[in-house]
DNA sequence: TCTCCTGGCTACCCGACAGTATCCGTCGGG
DNA sequence: CCCGACGGATACTGTCGGGTAGCCAGGAGA
């Protein structure tokens, strides 16, 4: 289901080959997020990540087949950490509290160290072929889903105290990923206390006081 | 020599006039942001929006000076109304419980009621003038530091518990600009519930429960 | 040393769009 | 009934960027 796979890779292909590509995918893909995040997806043309990359767009069209080729490889594989992140904690054994601090720590992890991807996506959703965005989105769909169902459980437990859970999870969503709006790398809180208070924060939020 | 028509539009100019430019003005944000939100900034063309009102280009380009102009004057209105609200609950009497909620649910007003404009804000920031963006960013500083003195407030009269002001102020301004992502006009719930849960959740993570 | 063959580069095309120079119809005033 | 001015349209230009066709270098095998 490889969303963008290189043309004309043969799948029984030598063993180091099939490395090197992935190598080369990556590097692109790396000095892309850079770039797009910078300037914005339109802002930033081929050339330009060419450039960076010391070689020229043709080398990047071997390994792409488009522009919003490369958005989506950007986006998608960083939203499906964070689903998997929630995933984790929502089917995972303890109380639904400890579960909720563990998915929101996990899930901050996620978006502070994928920032600028994250960023791009919510930028740049417009940009992605219809066909991209609709698979992420529902991924995120699945995402606010298991938020939702983790805090019913807990409501149901009597650990958590609010009535509507599919809006609660909006708002924890909400105030984990607009992280990557303000988090500077570096700055006054490193990540762990910082997930940690987020963490609190979230479960102010769902009543677990 | 009272010559009574100056060609440009002097301040004293004709009272009319001056109504009727305003109002063509709007009438292009208007539809500038009804396009901006549905296809992205780089992807709408002035064609575009001429055709959407009727006219032609150059119709557009007498009452803005660029593409980007039309931007900025989308953005930063809608930022000062932001900036507005809570500035209004930070100076106004009553216990900083009150006024937190209060301030929340206008600042939610905003966000909900102008959404498509805080959208194609925080998607197309990269596309503004570097003045105008930092205009901008210099109210959004206004807001957070006006937000965390009056969560520091709360704190200090014993009616809000937490650590550390400014993150939260990010957290609560995070979790409320976030419903641009998510709300629909229409939707399952009407503005003023909606409202007023979100400022729960705020108090929650305030720590005045 | 000759010859494939693969991977990357040079050089180009084409469409699209911001911005502009120029023209035209209409309307108020004399 | 003419004149001048103004609002707006038509039509053009310059540029830029995504995408492609075809060439060339260099290594491996004979």
């Amino acid at each position: 289901m490889a969303i963008s796979s290189p043309p004309a890779a043969a799948p029984p292909g030598p063993p180091i080959r099939e490395e090197l590509v992935a190598f080369k995918r990556e590097r692109i893909l790396e000095e892309a997020v850079v770039l797009f995040y910078a300037r914005g997806f339109t802002a930033t043309t081929l050339d330009d990540i060419a450039a960076a990359l010391g070689v020229t767009k043709p080398f990047i069209y071997t390994y792409f087949r488009s522009k919003t080729d490369l958005l989506a490889a950007i986006c998608k594989p960083t939203i499906e950490l964070s689903l998997d992140a929630v995933m984790r904690a929502a089917s995972a054994p303890g109380s639904p509290r400890a579960r909720l601090r563990q998915g929101v720590i996990d899930f901050a992890k996620v978006v502070l160290s994928r920032q600028a991807n994250i960023a791009i996506f919510f930028r740049e959703e417009k940009s992605l072929h219809p066909t991209a965005l609709a698979e992420i989105n529902g991924l995120r769909k699945r995402f606010d889903r298991a938020l939702s169902s983790l805090l019913a459980e807990g409501v149901a437990a009597g650990e958590f105290h609010l009535g509507d859970t599919a809006l609660a999870s909006l708002a924890i969503g909400g105030m984990i990923s607009w992280a990557y709006t303000w988090h500077r790398p570096g700055g006054r809180l490193d990540l762990d206390p910082l997930c940690a208070q987020m963490a609190d924060f979230a479960l102010a939020m769902a009543g677990a006081a």
